[in-house]
DNA sequence: TCTAAAAATCTAAACGTTTACATTTTGGAG
DNA sequence: CTCCAAAATGTAAACGTTTAGATTTTTAGA
């Protein structure tokens, strides 16, 4: 009684075969009530745990799978998260999670661990959108979904959030507070959502005939430090912006913080909207207003496409979602009146 | 070529048998430079994969860890999981995580699924202190660390903040400040965190001879909510205190929002402390005196922890660590002059 | 009581590794 | 050129399931 007690073990106790007590173990039914309970109280008695790994290995699935985030310290992600779980569950799938921050040699080598272990599936939000290597997933036949950011070279279902829309909604609302000094910290242009939000921003620009002044567009990489680099960087040009319209919620976070050091007066001085929804938010006076992602949302509609793909992997075209965010306005987007330009 | 390819077919492509293959995979050496070019080649070539559930099978181990936490939506485990998986890494050790919500029937199944797969070991913040239903864990020999929350009934290595000193530091600090009426948002007595800290509040009060209020003890669940409801609760007292002290960061976040609400001027007219750091904590103004728990070292220690458990299961007697949290000093806690008690 | 169909149960063959142990190959000393 | 130890490689037996297909038991109608 030394070892963990297999099948084996218990189909003794019971004295019955290994393969009525597999049924019983997986419900499949057609097995005596009377035996049934011999072997429940065997499996009791010993405190058999069935073996995934010896099960996964005549079976082939898993009921895993695997998400991969850039960074879980980003509130942005446990939230997706939690829509994934919340659907996965239901389906009685089971979720594991692995970050990469940001880097793709780590992304590879957890897809390579995925890929050993079997997963049915995987939810990722790429470190690096050009994809080559995630190839290998295609090959080994496990269905992906892409969240958040696309993959050029390797076309799969997609759940994206409308990046140029929600960029372009903050900007034209600054626009028509009577902002026409607009500052854009950017993301890495090499991503997606650096690419779009900063063609949003562009686009209303451009739509409310205000010219785009090179100088007003700063570069950062959607980390904290950056977010507060740029913002310094914007306060310290000889014609300072009016109105500072942030990239993604960490750049906004340290772009609040820049305010605070530099003393550039939030909503007097200066007017501001963020991409992203951020807890401190609602604490700062005034109120950020913010672009909300439904992040909840895309990870339920992920899941559920990946649950599809898995169960009908045959023909299925590719799906692209692209969720509308939206414009929580409050105060950090108005001006005291006499600093409103014109 | 349907099938996904085995070591089988590497041995038979690179014309050698599959227990060269396999020296080859774990390179264990002892094997002639070119066979294993020939070998890395067929690999390569057919695109293999080698079978996590397989490899289980045979030597008993996964080279996982699970880590079960009650929220991943409290930042507060993200940061945790980053301290685990830093030294995880460095291990080669791999990480599956799961939420269960606070829920001990979700954290019965995640067990449960973490034994089926075979983990090596489990890092756990117990959603139920109890812990009698843990027990499966001990008898299955799984090392165990438990983070945050102790488990009753089952004694496991151990890695607790000083909950006790941490509260007690907050509330000497408003006493020292002049506060004799001081509330308390307390977590739910019935877990470690939540009755240490008001075992704190209690001590401090003693030592600096204050009686105890009873009406100034209001409990609250650690949730935002529950924080925002015991704040309300303080301030509708005929005699409201001048200082509170919530037991949590989530809490301490509803109680914020309470303030804004009711206009309870924060620094004018009640001074805070909160348990546990949060992001807003700089951002508000006055800024935010908190307690900071070192939960990156944290990970790390119970990582460090399991590891050696892992090794050595026979003998090590169970270790108990008991971090300090640190009093971060702003301004919430002092008052303007004028308010000042006495 | 007998019989055939239905239900329950069993047998045995995978699944893809790892690993003791057996066998073959290699290379240098004599 | 032989021989031998050392190095390289091969053989075969697990590991713990699931599942066709075979076999036994049960059930119920005649």
């Amino acid at each position: 009684m030394e070892n963990k007690p297999n099948i084996q073990d218990v189909a003794k106790k019971a004295g019955v075969s290994i393969a009525t007590v597999s049924r019983v173990i997986n419900n499949q039914g057609g097995v005596r009530r009377v035996t049934e309970e011999k072997i429940q109280r065997a499996i009791e008695e010993l405190g058999y745990i069935r073996s995934a790994a010896a099960r996964t290995m005549k079976r082939k699935d898993t009921k895993t799978i695997g998400v991969i985030v850039p960074d879980i310290q980003n509130p942005f992600f446990p939230l997706l998260m939690a829509g994934i779980e919340q659907k996965a569950s239901e389906r009685d799938y089971f979720t594991i999670l692995s970050s990469t921050n940001e880097s793709p040699v780590i992304e590879e080598k957890i897809i390579r661990n995925f890929l050993e272990r079997g997963v049915d599936g995987i939810i990722i939000t790429t470190a690096n959108e050009d994809g080559e290597y995630l190839k290998v997933l295609e090959e080994q036949g496990v269905p992906v979904v892409a969240v958040d950011r696309s993959i050029k070279k390797f076309d799969v279902d997609t759940v994206l959030v409308d990046n140029v829309k929600g960029a372009y909604q903050a900007v034209q609302r600054l626009i028509l507070q009577g902002h026409r000094k607009i500052g854009i910290i950017r993301g890495p242009q090499h991503t997606t959502p650096g690419l779009e939000r900063y063609i949003g921003y562009q686009k209303a620009l451009e739509d409310y005939g205000i010219p785009l002044d090179e100088s007003y567009v700063v570069d950062g990489d959607f980390s904290e430090a950056s977010g507060y680099t740029a913002t310094s960087e914007l306060y310290h040009l000889r014609d300072k912006p009016t109105a500072v319209f942030s990239s993604n919620n960490m750049m906004t976070i340290g772009c609040m913080k820049a305010l605070d050091a530099l003393d550039w007066r939030l909503g007097e001085e200066v007017a501001f909207i963020g991409f992203d929804d951020v807890d401190i938010a609602t604490f700062l006076s005034p109120k950020l207003s913010v672009v909300a992602r439904p992040m909840y949302a895309i990870g339920e509609i992920a899941f559920t496409l990946l649950h599809d793909r898995i169960h009908f992997k045959e023909d299925l075209p590719k799906r692209k979602y692209l969720l509308s965010p939206e414009l929580i306005t409050r105060q950090s987007c108005a001006m005291t009146d006499s600093h409103i330009p014109r």
